[in-house]
DNA sequence: CAAGAAAATGAATAATTATACATTTTTCTA
DNA sequence: TAGAAAAATGTATAATTATTCATTTTCTTG
């Protein structure tokens, strides 16, 4: 994998599963990936991603901006959510730890009029109908993205999510 | 205006209203503020307020993260809200992002005998009634709530928002 | 395929930011 | 209020990142 869209996408895996504090350190990151670059061609390739820096207590790190974590993730969205399930006034999806809400944020932006919004927590996202009879129809659409599964997806090993 | 805390809400103010591209910068701007101060403060300032350093097509620039951009206008409960939904068994507010919970917050303090509670997300609020014929009365009340934006915000002649 | 254009990249370096250390200011406590 | 402790800040500088310029690679087009 030496083309400049590879090492991107690799870029973009390691900033998901890592924490990435310098250009340099991804760099030498990149180097276990048999992927040799430069810190110059780094830092053209996060302007390129539109990665953020963040400096915070914890010193300085680098991430994804949420648009680009949120379409790379949504390839996976179908992983993350474990079950669906419904009372008589909302639906309840049940999610891998800490991933509530980021499915909360996938559904919403779904923009289907049936659903009202959602509220997440840790694990489970409530789904809230505009109206009771459409519970049946979110059931379907949630059961819908959980096919929402990669086929294969080439991570050098890498395991992330 | 010379106080520690003083300086970071003009800081919060000049990041929303101009586009700071580096310290130095900001530091200038500031002097015109009367706010004398180095780059080596504004480094740990930037640390303590969460400041986002986005680099992209355009350059570099620093925002408020959403969190900070949130509760900086939080006393302004009408801003947060962004809108009021309901279906047969419940209301759902819709929030600025991370400022569910304050919201949240806010609502269940204001002791209203028709709102049994209320459960919040990120951007989210479910506000639960304690009947469902009263769900329309609770629509008025944050309905209300929307109204409660600020007269007048001093800002010393910058215009923020 | 060859010539030229465009894109990508590295090396070197300029520009910028973070931090160690010293000093000053503020806050706390007896 | 004196003295100690903590917080804030500036200076100087180390560390990091962005960019210029030169070079290489890739892509067109005849």
């Amino acid at each position: 994998m030496a083309s400049k869209l590879g090492r991107q996408n690799k870029i973009k895996e390691l900033l998901q599963s890592l924490e990435v504090t310098s250009q340099e350190q991804l760099a030498k990151l990149l180097m276990d990936a048999d992927i040799e670059v430069t810190q110059a061609t780094l830092s053209r390739d996060f302007a390129e991603l539109g990665v953020i820096r963040l400096s915070g207590e914890n010193g300085i790190r680098y991430v994804l901006n949420p648009d680009e974590a949120g379409s790379y993730i949504s390839r996976f969205i179908g992983f993350e959510i474990l079950s669906v399930t419904n009372n008589e006034s909302m639906v309840l999806v049940r999610t891998l730890a800490g991933r509530a809400q980021g499915v909360a944020y996938y559904i919403d932006h779904l923009n289907k009029e049936e659903i009202l919004g959602t509220v997440a927590g840790d694990d489970t996202v409530l789904v809230i109908p505009n109206t009771h009879n459409n519970i049946d129809r979110i059931m379907s659409i949630i059961k819908e993205l959980m096919l929402n599964v990669p086929k294969q997806k080439q991570t050098n090993g890498v395991q992330i999510g």
